[in-house]
RNA sequence: GCGCAGAUGGCGGAGUGGUCAAUCGCAUCUGACUGUAAAUCAGACGCCUUCGGGCUACGUAGGUUCAAAUCCUACUCUGCGCA
């Protein structure tokens, strides 16, 4: 095996599970693992300052391909020097290749379908699209992405028009983006879809994961800079994940096999964790195993424990901005936590701090009374104040996690 | 003092005889958020309810009408104009 950007070492592994404690070394530095990746879709991680990501601990970022396609547009980002340099943001960095994107904005458009999804909860007819100020039917309307064998049609969610991906695209792209780990590009499925419908957007999963391999491996100056992730989809198949956990695991193009694992699919609560149970239980152990879009601190234990080492989720921040913070709470167990929503009239008047003993700079200065107010003056500081917190939240939960592990408790 | 206009739910403001407990916006309250169409979205928002409905309401008091937030009279208050 050649040299590779990323190196992977496992420090620790538990005996009561099948968590590990290790490191992924990057051209931008050291990620700890397991770790909680903030997500930074257009390049920011909204609310808050690069700067303040690194004080706040977290150590990577993820952005998106498709968002950055469409804005500024990659060649823009590559004039920079790449995602770090035009975010100004010098740690590691990941690009997520546009794939979980054919799905939300897809055929999880409206439907009320997301990351997971009740099963019993059928979805509404009618969407409304943002800015148009007016409802359309998803039978009728524009949807902005259709997948085909080769790739998938978006339409810009910012003007409207028509873009097609292919995996060769989406890697092109994330090469012009220039982050350190990027994701071949692939198919979330919705657990509604017919085992006929996942196996065949499988093969195609498949089938886009070589070409995206391909495309990699054959830019050899992109190739030597960045790590690439297969990406295991299945639904809630045994057979199907197994499958693709042993076909992506096993993939290779000219003796070049994917630099690690990210495991996908959008799932019923209790489907998740028993398909990543099915995949860590094939992928080797040596490669780093990615969790996409995983999550609230209960499910990334789980994963945790299943093997995982990464995670992004966009919960945090996107809870920081709607008023939801994270509050540890032990009285539930060293990982335990609340949910806080601070723009409940309880805490009108609350002089607290969000959480007492947090040392965070939100914690260390500012009231939930405070917080109360910006929410409900609409001030914009309440999603960065927000924002810092529960990104430190997790800084530290994974930390804690790293800890129990190499203590021999998780 | 005279003339004109107006008084609607916490606020702004629709409605001008029945389909009005009253469009809409704001505020308020609550909930949701898991590879970000998201600083977003949803629900509630007179009182009571066994959720069928019942009761009290559109400045105040009367009146017309089968029926009034809507028409008439008086009064109170507000704005503008003229003295």
């Amino acid at each position: 095996m050649q040299n590779r950007p990323i190196t992977f070492s496992i420090k620790t592994r538990s005996t009561k599970s099948n968590a590990r404690v290790g490191t992924i070394e990057t051209p931008h530095g050291v990620i700890n693992t397991p770790a909680f990746i903030p997500v930074g879709t257009k390049a920011t991680v909204k609310g808050i300052t690069p700067e303040m990501v690194k004080d706040l601990g977290a150590e990577s970022v993820l952005s998106n391909t498709y968002h950055l396609y469409l804005q500024p547009g990659d060649e823009i980002i590559k004039a920079h020097g790449g995602l770090g340099k035009f975010m100004n943001y010098d740690g590691p960095t990941w690009t997520d290749s546009g794939g979980f994107q054919a799905f939300s904005l897809g055929v999880a458009l409206g439907k009320n379908i997301t990351k997971f999804t009740s099963s019993a909860r059928p979805g509404y007819d009618e969407i409304s699209l943002k800015g148009s100020g007016h409802k359309v039917e998803t039978e009728n309307a524009m949807i902005p992405a259709k997948i085909d064998e080769e790739g998938v049609m978006f339409r810009s969610i910012i003007d409207g028009s028509a873009h097609y991906f292919t995996p060769k695209k989406s890697i092109e792209i994330q090469q012009n983006i220039g982050a350190d780990i990027i994701f071949a590009f692939d198919e979330c499925t919705s657990p509604h879809e017919p085992v006929e419908y996942q196996k065949r957007s499988l093969d195609r999963t498949h089938r886009w994961a070589l070409e995206s391999l391909k495309t990699h491996v054959e830019n050899k100056e992109a190739f030597s800079k960045q790590a690439l992730f297969g990406i295991i989809q299945g639904g809630r198949h045994e057979d199907l994940r197994k499958e693709s956990a042993k076909f992506i695991s096993e993939l290779s193009y000219n003796g070049i096999e994917f630099d690690g694992f990210g495991i996908g699919g959008s799932f019923a609560k209790e489907d998740m964790i028993t398909a990543v149970h099915w995949v860590n239980s094939i992928l080797p152990e040596n490669k780093p195993r990615h969790l996409l879009g995983i999550g609230e601190p209960s499910d990334i234990i789980k994963g945790v424990m299943e093997g995982c080492d990464t995670f992004d989720c966009v919960m945090p921040t996107r809870n920081a901005r709607t008023g939801t913070v994270f509050m540890t709470d032990e009285t539930d167990g060293i990982f335990g936590y609340v949910n806080l929503n601070l723009k409940n009239a309880k805490y009108k008047d609350d002089l607290g701090p969000i959480e007492k003993g947090c040392e965070c700079y939100t914690c260390k200065n500012y009231t939930r009374s405070y917080m109360n107010h910006l929410y409900k003056a609409g001030e914009m500081l309440a999603g960065t104040l927000a924002t810092i917190h529960n990104l430190h939240f997790m800084a530290k939960f994974m930390e804690k996690v790293r800890g129990e592990i190499a203590e021999g408790r998780l």
